[in-house]
DNA sequence: ATATGTGAATTGATTCACAGCG
DNA sequence: CGCTGTGAATCAATTCACATAT
C-alpha cells in the first residue's frame, strides 16, 4: 500500500547526484533547505521524500553528507553491481556500448545482442555481438539484470518479451514504443525525440505564465 | 489556471506516434479505446487529454486518424521547422550529430559548439564545430530554437545561460545537472544514467505488488 | 535555537458516469 | 445505438504548520 511516488524515485536520484558532488568537494553536512535549492524543489519535498524510507537527519543539525549518500545508494539499490546487456547494436546501441560512465555506479556491460547476421561476431565496446537466440543462455551465465533496448520500434515489444523470459526484468527503452511490461518487469523510457517534441510544445505555447522567482 | 499537466504533454507525443503508425498502415479511423490500449492508459485519459485542446472526434464514430494526427502535430508545434544546435561535441554530442531521425519531424541540426580549441573547426554531422563565443551571432543567423546540451555537468548551467541569452529558449539537457531555467525557457531532462538508477531501485524493491491485468 | 519528521490541509490529476451528438 | 466530451467524485501528491529531538 505504501507505494512510493515515481516522482520521488526520480528526485532521490537527483539528491544522490548532489550529495556525490558535495562529498567530492569535502562538504560534510547539508540540510533539506540546501538540497532543495540544488534540486529545484521545496525543502518540504526533500524531507517528505526521505521520510518514505526512514530518518536520516539530526534535528537542528541537518544531514551528514556521506551518511545520507550511503543511505540513498542503499535505497536505490546501488550498493551492488548490475549486469547489463545491449539489445540492438545499431548506431545508438554502439554509442552506448562505448559509453564510459556506466562503470561509475557498478553498472557492468556484459553482453550485446542483435539479429542481423552481418553484425553477429563483430566487436563492440569490448564485447562480441551475439545472436538474440543466445539470450536465455547468456542471461543465465552472465546473470544479466538490465537490458538496454535499442532495437527498431517494430521489434521492441518482442525483444522486451525475450528479455523477460530470460529473467532480465529491468529495461531501458530507447525506442518510442510503449512496452507492455508484465508484472515484476520495470521499463524506463529514454526517448530523446519525445523530449524534443515536448520542448516544441512548450516553445510554441502562448506562454501560460510561470510565476517569478 | 488552464495549465496542461506535463503528463498530458508526454501522452500526446505517444498518441501522435501511434497515429503515425496507423496512418502508415492505412488505417482511417480510431477510437479513444484503441488509442488507450496502444498507449497503455485509460480511454478516459485519452479523451480528457484531447479535451484540453478541443473537440476532434465524432460521437458514435471515433476519430479520423489523419485529422487527429494533424491536430496533434499542430498542438505540439510540429507543423513548423525547429532549428537545433548541439552544445558540447563530446562522445554523446557527436553521436547525436550523426543521428538521422531528427529530420523526420523537421528538426534541423544547424550548428555545433564547443570550447575545446582542439575541436573547433572539426567537421561533425555535416557541420563545422564553432567556439561557444560565436553562439549569439550564429543563433541569430541560423534562427536557433533548441539546444542539445551535451557538455560536462560542471559547464551545463553556464552553457544553458548562454543559450538563453542568445535567444535559444528550448533545451534538451543530457547532463545529470538540474538546470535553473529562467521564465520562458523550457528544459527537458534526458538522463539515461538516472533512468538506470530508477530501474535499479525498482529491481531491488521488495516488489510492492502490482495489480494483475 | 534550529532543522528534522509528520499528520492535516490543499492542490492537482485521474477516474468515473452520464449527458449530448452523430 | 456508439462513442465522444465533460462536470463531479475520487485518488494521489505536494504543501504547510508545528510538534519533536538535539
Amino acid at each position: 500500500m505504501s507505494s512510493i511516488p515515481t516522482a520521488t524515485v526520480s528526485r532521490l536520484v537527483t539528491y544522490l547526484r548532489i550529495l556525490g558532488a558535495l562529498d567530492e568537494e569535502g562538504v560534510a553536512r547539508t540540510s533539506s533547505e540546501h538540497l532543495a535549492r540544488e534540486a529545484h524543489v521545496s525543502a518540504f519535498q526533500v524531507r517528505k521524500d526521505l521520510a518514505y524510507f526512514g530518518r536520516f537527519g539530526t534535528r537542528g543539525a541537518g544531514y551528514s553528507v556521506p551518511t545520507l549518500r550511503g543511505e540513498l545508494m542503499r535505497i536505490l539499490g546501488l550498493t551492488r553491481p548490475w549486469n547489463i546487456a545491449i539489445v540492438g547494436v545499431g548506431r545508438l546501441g554502439e554509442a552506448l556500448a562505448d559509453y564510459p560512465n556506466l562503470e561509475r555506479y557498478d553498472f557492468r556491460l556484459r553482453a550485446a545482442f542483435d539479429v542481423d547476421p552481418a553484425k553477429i561476431g563483430r566487436p563492440v565496446g569490448g564485447l562480441t555481438v551475439r545472436h538474440l537466440d543466445e539470450l536465455p543462455r547468456v542471461a543465465a551465465e552472465e546473470e544479466l539484470d538490465i537490458g538496454l533496448l535499442t532495437v527498431p520500434s517494430e521489434a521492441a515489444q518482442e525483444a522486451a518479451d525475450a528479455l523477460y523470459a530470460a529473467g532480465v526484468h529491468g529495461v531501458l527503452n530507447f525506442s518510442p514504443t510503449v512496452i507492455d511490461a508484465p508484472d515484476g518487469m520495470h521499463v524506463e523510457p529514454v526517448d530523446f525525440l519525445a523530449g524534443l517534441k515536448r520542448v516544441s510544445f512548450y516553445l510554441q505555447q502562448p506562454s501560460p505564465e510561470e510565476e517569478p522567482a
